[in-house]
DNA sequence: GCATTACCCTGAAAGC
DNA sequence: TGCTTTCAGGGTAATG
């Protein structure tokens, strides 16, 4: 499942590939992937138009083109963004939903469950676009700092798990990465957002930056779906401590991960580190 | 503002 | 072995 570390890993994948290139055809199978795929106005974005970027907001994958539009990409919960250079040679696999041709290469947007989106954008029309809009802080820019972010929580009643998937608070974080800093942090998962106070929301904020870093020096979780442009799975799911690690013993004290649901999504933790 | 539920979808795993 | 059922999850929307 990608989340921020996964979505980073492809743009920077992506981008060594990608960038100055441009785009000479499109093909789409005409399934709807989370909304219909707007086919005549993601070719008029880019036919013709050449790569001049790559760009990450949150698990939002930015492909900026010349003539000044955006093609905005989220991966969803199995998407792949595959770039193939020896295309003959490597047959589009199942679930291929949309194809860039590319000099010679193709971008191939694969994806089996069909919860990711595709979309374009004029660059001035982005920040106001429904995706983009309502989006919190991505937690890898400046503006994430840890005043920012004991304000944030100060503001909500939610239980802090709650409020890190919320994508309009600090956008890029999922399920795995949530889990992973609220143990690194020593914080329940249960504990209510507006009663972390100073020192563990301090806590909280450099385990979030912390957890985010290394994932995208191991490029990213790979559990099922999950590679990179160049087809390559990352490496951080060795390095998890409590994900999908229910009954194991946690890493610190020895004691078994349990596992609770909120908001229909499993939560793992440590209940003798985690307070 | 927030919780809950349903929905979209497929493949892997579990259960029989 | 082979079939059926369950579960996983990001985001959105409806409802309370």
């Amino acid at each position: 499942m990608p989340e921020l570390p996964e979505v980073e890993t492809v743009a920077r994948s992506l981008r060594a590939r990608l960038v100055g290139r441009t785009v000479e055809r499109l093909e789409t199978s005409g399934l709807p992937l989370r909304r219909p795929v707007d086919a005549a106005r993601i070719a008029a974005a880019t036919v013709g138009a050449r790569v001049e970027a790559i760009d990450r907001i949150g698990k939002y994958l930015l492909l900026r083109l010349s003539r000044g539009d955006v093609l905005l990409c989220h991966l969803g919960m199995s998407g792949r963004l595959l770039f193939v250079s020896n295309v003959q040679e490597v047959p589009r696999p199942p679930h291929t939903h949309v194809v860039f041709s590319v000099e010679g290469a193709e971008l191939r947007y694969v994806d089996a469950r069909r919860f990711g989106e595709l979309v374009a954008y004029k660059v001035q029309e982005l920040a106001h676009s429904p995706e983009l809009a309502a989006l919190g802080v991505d937690p890898l820019s400046d503006g994430f700092t840890p005043a920012w972010f004991a304000a944030a929580l100060d503001g909500s009643r939610r239980d802090v798990k709650q409020f890190l998937l919320d994508q309009g608070r600090v956008a890029g974080l999922g399920n795995i990465y949530a889990c992973e800093a609220l143990f690194r942090a020593g914080i329940s998962p249960r504990r209510r957002a507006d009663r972390l106070g100073p020192r563990r929301a301090a806590r909280l904020h450099e385990a979030i930056r912390e957890v985010l870093a290394r994932s995208v020096e191991r490029r990213g979780t790979t559990f099922r779906d999950y590679v990179d442009a160049d087809g390559e799975g990352g490496g951080n799911q060795h390095h998890l401590a409590v994900y999908g690690r229910e009954g194991e013993p946690c890493p610190t004290c020895a004691a078994p991960v349990r596992r609770l649901v909120q908001g229909a999504r499993s939560t793992f933790y440590c209940p003798h580190c985690q307070r």
